[in-house]
Parts: C-alpha cells; structure tokens; sequence
DNA sequence: TGACATCTACGAATAACTTCGTATATTATC
DNA sequence: GATAATATACGAAGTTATTCGTAGATGTCA
C-alpha cells in the first residue's frame, strides 16, 4: 500500500521560500518576496519565478482564485528536514547519525533545557528498541 | 591573530573525491576512480578534471613528482562536516543544532553504544559550560 | 629506439539553478 | 471608462557543476 512517493529535494532557494510558508501559512508572492528581503536582495519577479517552478514540481499548492495566487507548503517540513539530513549523512558522514549528532552538538552551546531536551529523547529511544 | 579563513565548501561530486582521499590518503586519480567505481559510474577524465578544479580551489594539494600526481586532502574532513552542518542548520533549521540533533537521532535506530556515547558528550556539555 | 600504455591538460557540451526584463492580463481608482 | 497599480507568464541570459573527448606529454619495456 504505502507509496512512499520520495520527496523532491528542494534547492537552497527553493529551500528559503519553503521556509516562509512554512512560518507565515498561506502567502502570496509579495508575502514571501517581503520576508526575504530582510536576508537576501532578490527581484520580485525572481521570487515568483522560483515559487512557479516548485508549483510544477509539487513541492507548493497554489490558489488561483484571486489575482494574487496564494501558496501553500506542499510538503512537510519535517519530511524535507528528514530528508537533508539522511543525504547529509550518505555524504559525508559514511551513514552514522550518531558522528553527525556529536558533531553537531559540540558546535554550539545548548541551553541546559535543549540538553534536557535531548537527554529525553535518549531515554524514549532506549527504553523503546 | 586567527585568520580563519572560511574553508571552501566542496560540492557533491567534490565531497565524494574527499571522502576517498580522507579514508585512503595519498592517492592518484587512478586510485580515486576505482574506488568509486563500486558507487559510481564517472569517466576516468572527469575524476581527473574535478580533482584539478579542486586542487586550484586548494581542496587538495598535489605532489607532481613523478607522472601520476598524487593528491592529499588540504582541509580536515571535521573542519567539512562542521562547515555543512552549519549551512544545513542556517538553511533548514533556523539554526536550531537541537533540533537537528532531535531530528537525525529519530532518523535510525541506534545501538546502545551509540546512544551511550551521546549521553557521555552531553554530560561534559552540562559540566563545562 | 620504437611501439605501446598511461597520464595530464584543455576545450567544450550539457544540465541545473538563479536571475531578471519585458509583455500581457487583471484589479482598483478617480 | 481611462489611467495607474499590481499581478502573472514567458523568454532568455549568466553562473556553476558535471561530464567527457581529444591532443599532447611522459614513462615503460622488449
């Protein structure tokens, strides 16, 4: 039954525009092109480019009810996350999540509550094998 | 005094090259094309053109003594997998190392030695803060 | 030495990503 | 309804990454 369709690996624009629906919920064009411009110094129209292109990729819905469409995530964000993070470790870390953990872990300092949070996640996945 | 010069971010193609290079050492291109061959299926020309482009980057350095050259890795395979972690976090986690930890510890199923070396390194992040 | 194998250098084609200008359609406003 | 504002659509250029064919240099060995 599962399909397990995978999903499509978004590029590092795409990836920035993702990121703000994901935050903001539905947006249009202008939505997105303003949430950005605080980061980045892209056109209008490049933005509308970028979100047309992962409409025809299935990575965004879109409604074009009104003049201004409005844009939905297509995909979920902890799916995307997954799937960065599984590619990462085929490349460069041989496949071991724990080395990418540990790596991860001594580049920045953590609050006590993350490492709570962390340490919990340790527990959960211990008593459940 | 630190000059921290930014290491270079190394591409797909490049990474795979380095990881042979970081797991055999002083190789020639010969060397690294067999040794993808298992994985991949690249012409013997491209890994050469791609390890020249890398050495003109200073991803590698070249010893052209004798007629094959031989290539070594010029920047640490931890200085790399720092550097990508970091573009990820920025990139798709707003910066939140926690959550990729969370994240990619929920990926695969870990061995009790592995969830034990976890704990440990959270140990000396609480102790040393 | 001469024939053969092996290597590097180089140019160039292909593809993917990003960028934006211009044209055209739609909506709002006076 | 005319004008201005705002939107989408489209084409195309610039960049980077990847690929490989061919030419020329270098080494091997009988």
């Amino acid at each position: 039954m599962s399909s397990e369709s995978t999903p499509p690996r978004p590029t590092d624009a795409e990836l920035a525009i993702l990121r703000v629906l994901w935050d903001r919920g539905a947006s249009t064009v202008r939505d997105v092109h303003e949430a950005l411009e605080s980061t980045q110094s892209t056109g209008y129209t490049t933005v509308l480019k970028l979100m047309q292109i992962m409409h025809a990729k299935g990575l965004v819905t879109r409604d074009d009810a009104n003049k201004a469409h409005v844009y939905r995530p297509a995909v979920e964000e902890e799916a995307i996350q997954r799937n960065l993070i599984e590619s990462l470790l085929d490349r460069a870390f041989q496949g071991s999540a724990e080395q990418l953990v540990l790596r991860a872990l001594s580049i920045k300092p953590s609050t006590p509550e993350e490492l709570a949070a962390i340490r919990a996640l340790l527990d959960k996945l211990e008593d459940t094998p």
